[in-house]
DNA sequence: TATCGTCGAATTGTGGAACAATCTACCACG
DNA sequence: CGTGGTAGATTGTTCCACAATTCGACGATA
């Protein structure tokens, strides 16, 4: 229901009310509330329950500095290690085969298929784990958002000139590559963010 | 009672056991150990319950990977942004200020304050939340491990070294003396590790 | 005697009801 | 018009119950 875009930001999730719709007891609702908190989509103040996140312009930038904190020392350590890199591949060339009415969703899912891959290259269990939070924050962010997106082919050749970099070894292009392609993420994001208050406003 | 080190690691912590003897209901305790499980402190494992989590030298290196991504990056961010670092130059005075027989854990924590300090000047709430989870498990390592631990002295002039090279906008060096630094402190920990085994084998 | 299957106890996962503490919204009163 | 209070709603926690699953012991069989 988050992820759908069929709960508006800010809604207040009560517990009796979501438990009884989801056919759940309290506790198990509480519970699962937990995790969600946990990988940043549900807020909790005290007393007054969770409510669906809402993001602003800072919280787009933060995300994107933890994302880049993690992908970047990724690259490197992939770099370093000389990793195989056929998941992240396979994300590339099945994106290449989506043709420019391909939905949302799937170009969503397929980028970020290829971001994991090279995160789980890096064999850090702990790292995947951050960044997993950070995943969710991201999905949270396009399902608020509906950012404009580039027409599949432009994205996979994007990727596919990030791929080429990591297998050719050469840490400082890759370090640069990647950071433009996080910085252009984050200001499409932020652009977005800005054209949707504007209309509410 | 998991950072005292008055628990073995591996138990397992049953509910009704537990909740009893901390005075809390079944469901409180579970909601609580859930908060342990993010931090890594707590393992679950589905109908069999949660047990303390036991480290080995993979588990500690891949915290370091984690530690490395984060803190390199904060560096970085606080190195381009000119942060002001009062509270990390406060640190390193206080640590300056114990004598050799300082406790364990006060040197422990004076440590980890000065990291913290360099982590949390970045100003991304999320970058601190997820430092926050591995300097858990490196308290979790610590309090498992009592590894040997450098005069005071010698931190705090390693720490003075890291400092100023913040301070210098000095980006290589800075990241080439955090590296080593980190590299030191898991190599440190990962003898102590290997030491307890032999003992116990 | 060793191996395997079965049964039973213990434990977890979930549900439901209850109640105190806290928050919220509304209303009466100054 | 502002203030204070009161009643209802909501959360945080407790207790009890029970199905599902796991673990261990016991006994049957080769």
């Amino acid at each position: 229901m988050i992820l759908d875009g069929s709960l508006e930001p800010g809604t207040r999730l009560r517990e009796t009310e979501f438990s009884t719709r989801l056919g759940i007891a309290r506790h198990t609702f509480r519970a699962a509330a937990q995790i969600l908190i946990n990988e940043g989509l549900l807020r909790r103040s005290p007393n007054r329950g969770v409510q669906l996140t809402v993001l602003d312009a800072d919280d787009i930038l933060d995300i994107f500095r933890l994302r880049e904190a993690l992908e970047i020392e990724a690259t490197r350590l992939v770099v370093i290690a000389g990793t195989d890199l056929a998941d992240a591949e396979l994300a590339v060339e099945r994106f290449n085969e989506l043709d420019d009415t391909a939905s949302w969703r799937t170009v969503v899912d397929l980028d970020m298929d290829f971001h994991r891959a090279i995160i789980d290259a890096t064999g850090s269990e702990r790292i995947s784990r951050a960044y997993a939070g950070v995943q969710s924050e991201i999905l949270l962010c396009m399902a608020q958002l509906r950012p404009h997106y580039d027409r599949p082919a432009e994205v996979a050749a994007e990727h596919r000139e990030l791929l080429e970099a990591l297998q050719a070894s050469d840490p400082d292009r890759v370090e640069k590559l990647f950071r433009r392609h996080l910085g252009d993420a984050s200001e499409n994001l932020t652009n977005a963010l800005q054209a949707r208050e504007e209309v509410t406003a």
